[in-house]
Formats: C-alpha cells, sequence, structure tokens
DNA sequence: CTGTTAGCGCTTTCAA
DNA sequence: TTGAAAGCGCTAACAG
C-alpha cells in the first residue's frame, strides 16, 4: 500500500523549473499563462510539470495572492432538501468558476455558528454565504463584511446589504388567500421559527390575507416553533382536538406537513373532506400522495445559482459594486388537497371580524 | 457599508506580539501553548489578539505545518437525501475533531470527478473520502492513497483500502427472499448503476436468493439502467405492459420508488393488490402512503461517524495504522406494500428453473 | 523575454 | 524562558 506520505516529498514549481532548464520564475508565468514567456519555454516546462505530476499548492498560492477562491457556505441543516438544491446549484456554479465550496452545518446551534464563522474568517475563504443566521445580527455582519464578501441566503442580515430572498410573504399571502376563498376561515399556520425571516414573512402574509378581507385570523392559530416532524404531530393533534379546530392547515416546512397528515390520520379524519392542506416544497410525497397536494414551491436551482453569481460578481475585480438584492417568487401548484370547509364547521365560531 | 476590504489590512501575529511586547516566536508559542512560555506572557499575549481581534491566518499554519485540517469528500450527488443524511454526519463529526468539510460534487461525471479530485489535491486536504468514483480505479487510488488518507464510500476503489460500506448484498438478498417466500416469481430489480459497488452487490443479493431456491431470475427483470424517476417510470411501465408483467418491484433508488408507485398507477393496477413494491430508504413517503410501504435502510448517521471517525483515526499521529473496512447492516422495515401475488399471476409463466 | 529577489504569515529550530 | 532566523511554495516586481 503507498500510505507512506513521508516518502513521496511533493515536487514545487522549483523542481519542475529546474526540469525544464528555466528559473522559478519563468516557470511560475509558463505555468500561469502571464507575463511574456517564449513558446519554447511553455512548451518545456508544461512538459516537465506532467510528466513529474507536478500539483501546484493552493495554499502557497494563496498565500501570494491573498485571495482562495473558496466560498464558504454557512446552513442549518443540509439534509433539508430545501438547502440540499440549494447547495447543489451553489456548488455547481461556483465549481464552474473555479471556485470550491467549504461547507458547515450550524444544526440550528448558535455556539456552532459562531465558532463557524470563525473557522471561515481563518481559512481566509473570499466569501461567506450565510444561510443560517441564528439571530440576524447587524453588527457581526459588518464585521464581516469589512474583510470578506457576505451574501444572506434568505436570511435579513442587514437591510441593505447583498442577499438571495425567496418570497415567503406573497407564497403565504397566495396560498391563505385561496383557503379563504374556498370558505376557510380558521385556518392554522405552521411554520417553523418566527424569528428568522421565512418566518416572519410567512405570518405577515398571513395575516395580512385575512386583513384583506376584513377578518382578523385566530392567533392561537399561528405556530411558528414547530420545525420537526413530531412536534407537528402533537401540535396538529392539539389543534384538531379543540372545540374549534382548524378546517385547513397551511404547512410551511419540510417535515411538518407529514406530522400534519399523521395528525388528522390519527384524529380519524379525512383530508380533504374535513380538512384542507398546502405543504411547501413540491416532492414525490406531495406529488403521489393521496389525494395529491396542493403546495407553495420555489425554484431551489435558481435560488443556489443566484447566490454563486451575485457572489462571484462581487468578488470579481471591478470593484465598488453596488449590493443586490434578488427576490425569487414562489408558486402555488394546485392540487386535490383543499377544499371548501365541511357545513358543520361553517357554523362553529369563525375568525374575529 | 463596511465593504472596503482594502483598508483593513488584518493584523497578524507579529501585530499581536509587538502589542504584547514580546517576540514573534513568543507570541506564537503563547497561543498555541507550545514549548515554555511564562504565564505573564502567555497573559498578555492572549490579552492583546482578543483586544485586536486577532484571526490566525490557517493558511499560513497549514504552509508550515504541512497540514491543512481539511478533509474532502466527493459524493454524486448532495441532494440524494441517502448522501445528505450521511454528509451531515460526516461534517458534524469532522468539525467536532477540528476538521473543515471540503464538499464537492460529481454530478456523475467522470470528468468532473477528476478535476475535482485536482481540486482537493491542490488545496491539499489532509484526507479525501470518495463516495462517487465513476469507474473504481485502482490505479488512481494508488497514486492518491501515496499524498493523502482515502476513504472509500460504498465503493469497491481497492479491495483492501479503507473503507465503509453498506451491505447491500444483505439487503437485496432478504428483500428478495421475503418476495420469493410470498409466491412472487417474476420480481423486478431497479437500481442504479450496475457498474457501482451497490447495484453489483444488488443484483448478487438478489441473484443469489434465487439461487437458494434452485431458480433464476428472468434476467430481463434486473433493470440497474435507471437512477432518475422519470426512466423508472418508463421502465416500470413498459414492464408492466408486457405479457409476463412482474408481480413485484424492487426499487432501490431514492428516487426509483416514485416512478415505479406512478407507473404502476397509471396501469391501473393497485399496491399491494396487483403488484408488490419494495422501496429503499425510510422516509416520509414510505411511511405516509397508502399503504405503507416496506422498505430496506440502514443508518444514514453510522455510516457517516464512521466515515469520519476511520478518517481522523488514519490522520492521528500514532503511524502505521491498519487500514479498516466496516460494513454497516441493512434492516428491512416489514409495511403493508407486500402481498402474495394475485393468483392469475401464479399460472403465467414464472422463473425458468 | 528571463533570472533574481522579496515577501505572504506562520511555526520551529537554534542560541542566548 | 525568550529572541532571532530560516524557511513552507508560490507570485510579482524589478532589473537585466
Amino acid at each position: 500500500m503507498g500510505r507512506d506520505k513521508s516518502t513521496k516529498s511533493k515536487i514545487t514549481i522549483r523542481d519542475v523549473a529546474k526540469a525544464a532548464g528555466v528559473s522559478l520564475g519563468t516557470a511560475s508565468r509558463a505555468l500561469n499563462h502571464s507575463g511574456h514567456v517564449s513558446t519554447q519555454a511553455i512548451a518545456e516546462v508544461t512538459r516537465a510539470a506532467r510528466e513529474m505530476g507536478y500539483v501546484p499548492n493552493a495554499l502557497a498560492q494563496s498565500m501570494r495572492t491573498q485571495s482562495t477562491s473558496v466560498v464558504g457556505l454557512l446552513v442549518s441543516d443540509i439534509a433539508n432538501p430545501l438547502y440540499a438544491g440549494i447547495i447543489n446549484a451553489v456548488e455547481a456554479r461556483l465549481f464552474a468558476a473555479g471556485y470550491a465550496l467549504l461547507l458547515a452545518n450550524t444544526h440550528g446551534d448558535a455556539n456552532r455558528e459562531k465558532s463557524l464563522i470563525d473557522l471561515f474568517r481563518r481559512r481566509r475563504v473570499d466569501g461567506l454565504i450565510l444561510g443560517a443566521c441564528d439571530s440576524e445580527k447587524p453588527e457581526m455582519l459588518e464585521r464581516l463584511a469589512s474583510e470578506l464578501q457576505v451574501v444572506a441566503l434568505d436570511r435579513d442580515i442587514t437591510t441593505e446589504g447583498t442577499a438571495i430572498h425567496v418570497d415567503h410573504y406573497h407564497g403565504a399571502l397566495q396560498a391563505t388567500r385561496y383557503l379563504l376563498k374556498l370558505g376557510h376561515r380558521r385556518i392554522a399556520l405552521l411554520t417553523p421559527g418566527s424569528t428568522l425571516r421565512p418566518g416572519r414573512e410567512r405570518i405577515a402574509g398571513f395575516k395580512d390575507a385575512f386583513s384583506a378581507q376584513g377578518i382578523q385570523p385566530d392567533p392561537r392559530l399561528i405556530r411558528a416553533e414547530s420545525s420537526s416532524m413530531e412536534f407537528s404531530f402533537s401540535e396538529a393533534l392539539a389543534l384538531l382536538s379543540s372545540p374549534d379546530a382548524p378546517t385547513a392547515f397551511l404547512c410551511l416546512g419540510t417535515r411538518i406537513m407529514s406530522g400534519v397528515l399523521q395528525a388528522i390520520r390519527h384524529s380519524g379524519r379525512t383530508m380533504p373532506d374535513d380538512v384542507s392542506v398546502i405543504s411547501i416544497g413540491d416532492t414525490d410525497l406531495t406529488q403521489l400522495f393521496t389525494p395529491p397536494i396542493t403546495s407553495l414551491t420555489w425554484d431551489l436551482t435558481a435560488v443556489g445559482t443566484a447566490c454563486a453569481e451575485v457572489m462571484l460578481r462581487s468578488l470579481s475585480p471591478r470593484e465598488a459594486k453596488e449590493p443586490e438584492r434578488i427576490l425569487i417568487t414562489t408558486q402555488m401548484i394546485l392540487r386535490e388537497s383543499c377544499m371548501p370547509p365541511p357545513v358543520a364547521a361553517r357554523t362553529t365560531a369563525g375568525a374575529t371580524t
């Protein structure tokens, strides 16, 4: 086994230069196609490099050029399909531009987040895409932005910095309006974290849809703590067994819908006859479920690509760029999980006027 | 906005040393708790570093120490939930040990794979976890292993190097045996890539289960090209409309089952009455589908953690480690998607004896 | 067009 | 215990 790391001391550009019979500087220029080098020298050096299996040391290069061509990406959960699609796109676009992706995961832990940001700074990443930010702190960003490019991913880190946002407000507005039009008044909104942008925006859209009808939603039906399937399950079950149970659920988290679906089944009701459901993300589950589930989605690839491109643009030499803010729109895919509320429910105490 | 990267020239350990009134070397030793430093000096330096907001340059450190504390991970698709779970675990374990994760994605493209491995080598990662390897080439690994630690993730890169494997063979064997016991003879096996380890192992297990009964499977029912949902859909549809259609499907890819499910629905049959189905991965879909789907799974976190730990172990200074090979077992979760084949089918031409 | 040289920021001998 | 000095491998500025 070739596991003797010690033996094979990596060959350097110096070795290549020697073998090619030129000086160190010429070798460097030849390899980088910079400055003026004779075609002969360029050929000699390239040949020598190839033959010797020369692998340039990116660390040394970064050291000199003061740039790493690495972009960091911080998210709260890689396994969340909503993130996974984005990560994929970011990585693809970045790779195409010669950048590498340093990925880290906060798992929603603020301490981890802090030390990870520190890790990124130490590693001197050229840019940082922040898709997790426990406490969207502006002063933190201020410090950070002074040493590297920061792009906010669906987070309100600053009101003016570069950011890619999903239009959760409009999405929630549209979905709620749809349910209201079907006649629902007692609509439950389940979304993760009211402290983060997505949660805030959704709640605002939800409320505004009600306001537009001159009514107010029951605040007890807005649940913004849940995020796990288990929690959503018990949460939904509790709501369903209360005297004035909701007639519709707006499930705005990947795992949330699963919990709600189980709760509906568990409480002996059927969807959509007794309870209507709108979900987030257009997955195999929403498509194949019986009945197929109406859902709110957006283009993950577009989000990821936008993140990467905005980042690359702000990293490009042409200086003094304005911060960019991009808003990705959501679409509602109508399927068969929503119906007007059952007649019995309509007589029950509805929303306050 | 603090976007003037130019102004704030990063402060170095030299600045810290000066501020603390000690020499550069002492500052280094103080910060790293190495060698002998007076408690006073250590206090001075730490204070100065904190006050000045000193962030050590990992690049320079790596340059000197010849180690980056970065591990690369190469997979074929980050968005595949089967990988996402693993990545999450790898990242978590690595982070706990002070290592960073450099992630890249081949998208199943051999060229991308090559240049990504090159990227890793240039960046001088300390180790590389290979979860994608278009062509499991031993000679490539040989070269690679001579300069960094390599851990194979469900890939047969070498027969003796360090590797974490999932026991696809036994999983497929068990699932097939189960279907055979129910009376199925015409079982379709859909799995991605017969060129890669998982595919190979599954096919072997599938065949061996038949052999144990003294029969042979119909080779036309082994489909190892499909991986996408769309392809699986048309593939399954074609199989279902043939004169001797399969009575059971073993769907061993994340998206494959969705395609098969649609095909079954499309062909007007019902599951499990007309066709039995076994899926891979225990997801919301398999749990919530009507009927819930019997599936073959394994512990993603265990796989990821094992990868990381084996890697860390081989990176640890205590030299001359034996290559480790770990096999992760699969479990079959019995649900309601399998039944004996319909009587009509049993009279149809079965498997060859 | 090419060779020489000065660092990038850090760790680690080697003397003192 | 500490300071001085030598590089890690590379690029870029400066002479030639």
